[in-house]
RNA sequence: GCAGGGGUAGCCGAGUUGGUCAAAGGCGCCGGGCUUAAGAUCCGGUCUCAAUGGGUUCGUGAGUUCAAAUCUCACCCCCUGCACCA
């Protein structure tokens, strides 16, 4: 018998699909499509298990719909620019081109020995200036709309990036890529004003298939709220105050306002006052912090008075002007109106600075306006002690928008939506980028790089030391002769951040073998959007709204008519491996503590399931895992393990498992041809059988179940052939059947092994190329024979229990047994009382049927209508659908048992059986009822 | 605190339109067949008891129902994100 050898095979195959060409995608205009993407990976030097897990799911995908005659756009390809490159050239010395270059053709060779199915023609890289110079040329675009713009602001920069970040690549006060501190530092930047698609990015999540969770984190993030912003006038001067407010209703529960430190007005107020050297000291403590700092110490509420008061914009109230530490000049509008009554973070503080608090409202109708506020009551509320007519009684939204009413008739202020989410803001200090496309000249100020200019590329003669932007360090990139004037000018030396290139690389994957235009946009509305999109889920907020957001302005400028980039987002779980854990300290510790006790505490350590990581040494090596199993092996462990969505740990013991049942299914179609028999009465319980996994199959597969998918088609389908052959099914020409279809259905987890099938069936094509013809539903006697083989079945493990315990009673193994069948009007029984539960009636009133049934009558009445109420009536419940049906259906148990009595014989190991049905009188066996004979052994 | 997702047999994990559920499948473990033998494979077992039956199980407690892993309420715990956000 030959060997399952797939590191002398898989490799073949490859050839084989490639020289096909199989895997490219034509553009028809007729076929139904399918866009199935993977997220943009950056190229590393080696593959990981979690590029693994990503891939052999998209892949099966891919494979799935091309056999089920869609034309499946599959595409690879690097998301090159950022970070990890330029700062090997700095450690190591070398180009970030060469650097990639090489880790990219590694990386692809590791992808290519799994055996993917990509179309290679297609493949992307960031770093090609006939990639990225679409980059430029749509910032080009945006600039002329008004989407992109300059600004000098305060931005969140990373020292040890030597480069600004934008606030999503901030994660808790430190740099999302080197978990570096970031500060804050003024600079004239480039940001695209994403805010302008806010309410669409959040309308958009209602029409796309995305995770709950990953909804939620947009909606978290996007922040949309809904309020007021209101103008205070300013005693004595003519500046005013605008607040934002989500709580109008509170308006006049105003006891003060209070403005950020570097709020522009704060300054001009204490201006050579008494107060202006507290502000300086509060001002200088904050302006240093970085954001997360200053969140993180807002617990320790500060503040100092300016001495100058604000006017209420209803009331003419005067009410003072405070400075805080807790409000931030970049949220709203910098400026916060404290309702300490009814906001917690104002009533601490005007507890601390003992400032009064005034209650408006009433947390139930009709409760006294009086009543001591022992806590702020941040609840909505009935409006009270307005002050002015006509407000107090109103409740929630409409409180709010009777304010906003008063507010807007009398122009200082207006219902407002205020959104968390801010500018993109895309400069970065790096080389390894898109140069943004400006030139600045002394006379014409900024200069747009003119469209035929483009692209602008990176040189390279760059020094990189690490020290400041190395594009700097380039003369022939810097110096450049102005577009407008000709005068000597200089260029931009900010390049774009990298999620730039992700953000709209699925567009290009659409029509990238052309260099005249980004894509034509009817090649691209074909194939738009990506109908399946697989990826972790570290991506939910920064690269998912971005692509979004490019998307919706790309169809603005009329590239295409796609609003939504992505249909259906499965974000695959963690790969995991087990690794100490210490349960006293709360921590993972790297693999090479294993065995030990812990090194912080000296306690015991135990072992925990961790995401695969370097630094805590438990990775395993897809390489060496292909190496010795082969990749369909790794395909088919990684996809069984666990379902796509879920965290799935690592298992050697189960990938040997896995390699065990690819040996066996490698084995398969030899022992099936080998099949010498003819047809027999089994068949087509086989022909049925395979129909059923296969309807199984692609149900699971249509919900992307793929663990579900790989059960029946690795698994469950061996032990059905077992089955067959022990019912003594030998049938060739079936065989050969069976072979052709499953060929098929294995041929997407393990596409390899699939074609050894294939052609050991003589066929000449790849499997990897066909339609599949799939074999369609079960006709009636198909379920039947289904159904008598399910009793068969069940009456087989019922006979082995009840073996078990007539050999404790008889002493010795039994030799012989008699089967008793229900007595006949049990199963009548049975079927009428099924028959009215089906019919809507409620099972309470059977009793009364029952009561005027043929067989309910004279002597039997009472036997009868004690079995339906001690044993039918629970039982008609536990019998499921397909239960029901066979006793509803043709089904003779006696027959089929009679029919099997050999197998039955020998299964059990009894010499003889007898089998009694249709009898009335059973004697003491009368416990049998449908489906479950009674079984005597002796 | 808010939001999203979870808690199922030794472990992993399916199952949540109430009855198909003592609960799929895998791993582990045990027994048997095959084999000179090992591995592989095949068959069977794997909550519990006085066993063709009964008892007790699906985070905890209560409830609805003829019937609850599944529905309702409260609580506990775990993961993820947001957070003195105006």
């Amino acid at each position: 018998m030959a060997e399952y050898i797939p590191q002398s095979t898989e490799e073949s195959w490859q050839k084989a699909w490639d020289a096909a060409n199989i895997f490219h995608a034509e553009f028809n205009d007729d076929n139904p499509t399918f866009y199935c993407l993977e997220m943009y990976p950056y190229p590393s030097g080696k593959m990981h298990m979690g590029h693994v897990r990503n891939y052999s799911i998209g892949d099966a995908v891919a494979r799935y719909k091309r056999l089920m005659g869609f034309d499946v756009l599959y595409p690879m390809g690097f998301d090159s620019f950022g970070m990890p490159a330029e700062n090997a050239a700095i450690a190591e010395g070398g180009h970030p081109h060469d650097i990639t270059e090489r880790n990219m053709a590694s990386i692809t060779d590791q992808i290519k020995r799994m055996g993917f199915s990509y179309d290679w023609r297609r493949l992307l890289k960031s770093h090609d200036p006939q990639y990225y110079r679409w980059n430029q040329w749509f910032f080009l675009k945006f600039l002329e709309n008004g989407l992109a713009y300059q600004e000098f602001a305060p931005v969140n920069w990373c020292n040890s990036c030597n480069t600004v970040l934008a606030n999503e690549q901030v994660k808790a006060g430190r740099c999302w890529r080197c978990n570096g501190p970031v500060i804050q530092k003024e600079m004239s930047q480039w940001f695209l004003n994403i805010t302008k698609y806010a309410q669409e990015l959040l309308d958009g999540l209602d029409t796309i298939d995305f995770p709950e969770n990953v909804k939620a984190l947009q909606q978290d993030w996007i922040g949309r709220s809904e309020g007021a912003e209101i103008e205070f006038s300013v005693e004595g001067r003519d500046d005013k105050i605008s607040v934002f407010t989500t709580r109008p209703d509170t308006l006049f529960g105003v006891t003060f306002v209070t403005l950020a430190p570097e709020h522009e007005l704060a300054q001009r107020l204490v201006e050579g006052t008494d107060y202006e050297k507290d502000w300086k000291t509060l001002h200088d403590e904050i302006v240093i912090m970085s954001e997360f700092d200053r969140i993180k110490n807002m617990g320790k509420k500060k503040g100092v008075p300016t001495g100058s008061f604000a006017i209420h914009p209803l009331t003419g109230e005067h009410v003072p002007i405070w400075i805080g530490n807790f409000v931030i000049a970049s949220y709203g509008t910098g400026a916060v109106m404290a309702v300490p009554g009814h906001d917690e973070r104002d009533f601490e503080f005007a507890n601390k600075y003992e400032i009064p608090i005034k209650r408006v409202l009433v947390m139930t109708e009709n409760a006294s306006a009086d009543s001591a506020l022992e806590a702020a009551e941040c609840d909505l509320g009935w409006m009270v002690n307005s002050g002015i007519e006509g407000f107090d009684g109103l409740y929630g939204s409409d409180a709010k928008s009777a304010v906003c009413d008063a507010l807007e008739k009398k122009g200082l202020g207006q219902g407002t939506v205020n959104w968390k989410i801010r500018p993109w803001l895309i400069s970065r200090q790096r080389y390894w980028g898109t140069p943004i496309p400006i030139i600045h000249c002394e006379s014409c100020g900024v200069v747009p790089v003119p469209e035929e200019q483009l692209p602008v590329e990176l040189p390279r003669d760059v020094v990189f030391d690490g020290k400041g932007n190395p594009l700097e360090s380039s003369a022939t990139f810097c110096n450049v002769d102005c577009p407008s004037c000709g005068k000597p000018a200089r260029r931009e030396t900010d390049t774009m951040d990298t999620f730039v290139d992700s953000s709209w690389y699925f567009l290009r994957y659409t029509d990238s073998m052309q260099n005249e235009m980004c894509f034509n946009p009817e090649i691209a509305n074909h194939w738009m959007n990506v109908d399946f999109y697989c990826g972790g889920i570290e991506h939910a907020q920064m690269h998912l709204i971005y692509a979004r957001f490019w998307t919706k302005a790309l169809r603005d400028i009329g590239l295409h008519n796609i609003d939504e980039p992505f249909n259906e987002l499965l974000c695959q779980g963690m790969v995991n491996k087990s690794a100490p854990w210490c349960d006293s300290c709360a921590i993972t510790l790297n693999v090479s503590h294993s065995g030990n006790s812990c090194p912080h505490c000296d306690s015991e350590l135990s072992e925990r399931s961790a995401k695969m990581s370097k630094s805590l040494g438990n990775t395993v090596s897809p390489e060496e895992m292909i190496e010795k199993y082969g990749a369909d092996t790794v395909r088919l462990f990684i996809l069984f393990a666990a379902n796509p969505t879920a965290g799935m740990d690592w298992s050697d013991s189960a990938l040997e498992a896995n390699y065990r049942q690819m040996v066996q299914l490698f084995s398969m179609p030899e022992n099936i041809l080998a099949w010498d028999g003819d047809a027999s009465g089994i068949d087509l319980w086989m022909k049925a059988r395979l129909k059923q996994r296969c309807i199984q199959w692609q149900e699971a597969m249509d919900n992307y179940d793929l663990r579900g998918a790989v059960d029946a088609s690795h698994f469950d389908l061996i032990k059905d052939i077992n089955w067959y052959r022990r019912r003594g099914g030998a049938n060739s020409s079936l065989g050969r059947e069976v072979l052709e279809v499953w060929t098929h259905m294995i041929s997407i987890a393990t596409p390899h092994i699939a074609e050894d099938w294939w052609r050991l069936l003589g066929h000449s094509d790849l499997v990897a190329g066909r339609v599949f013809d799939t074999p369609g539903p079960l006709d009636s006697d198909e379920l039947a024979a289904l159904d008598s083989e399910a009793y068969l079945r069940s009456f087989l493990e019922q006979a082995r229990k009840v073996a078990k315990v007539a050999s404790k009673h008889l002493g010795g193994e039994p030799n012989s047994a008699v089967i008793h069948i229900s007595r006949p009007w049990k199963r009548e029984l049975a079927q009428s009382a099924i028959a009215h539960l089906e019919s809507g009636e409620n099972i309470k009133i059977f009793a009364k049927v029952l009561a005027d049934l043929p067989f309910a009558q004279g002597d039997m009445r009472g036997e009868v209508m004690g079995f339906w109420g001690k044993r039918m009536l629970p039982q008609i419940f536990k019998w499921s659908d397909e239960e029901k049906q066979i006793i509803a259906s043709s089904l003779d148990e006696g027959n089929v048992l009679r029919v099997a009595s050999d197998f039955i014989c020998s299964d059990l190991g009894l010499t003889g059986i007898d089998i009694e049905s249709g009898v009335i009188d059973v004697g003491r066996s009368n416990t049998a009822i449908p489906l479950a004979p009674s079984i005597v052994y002796s």
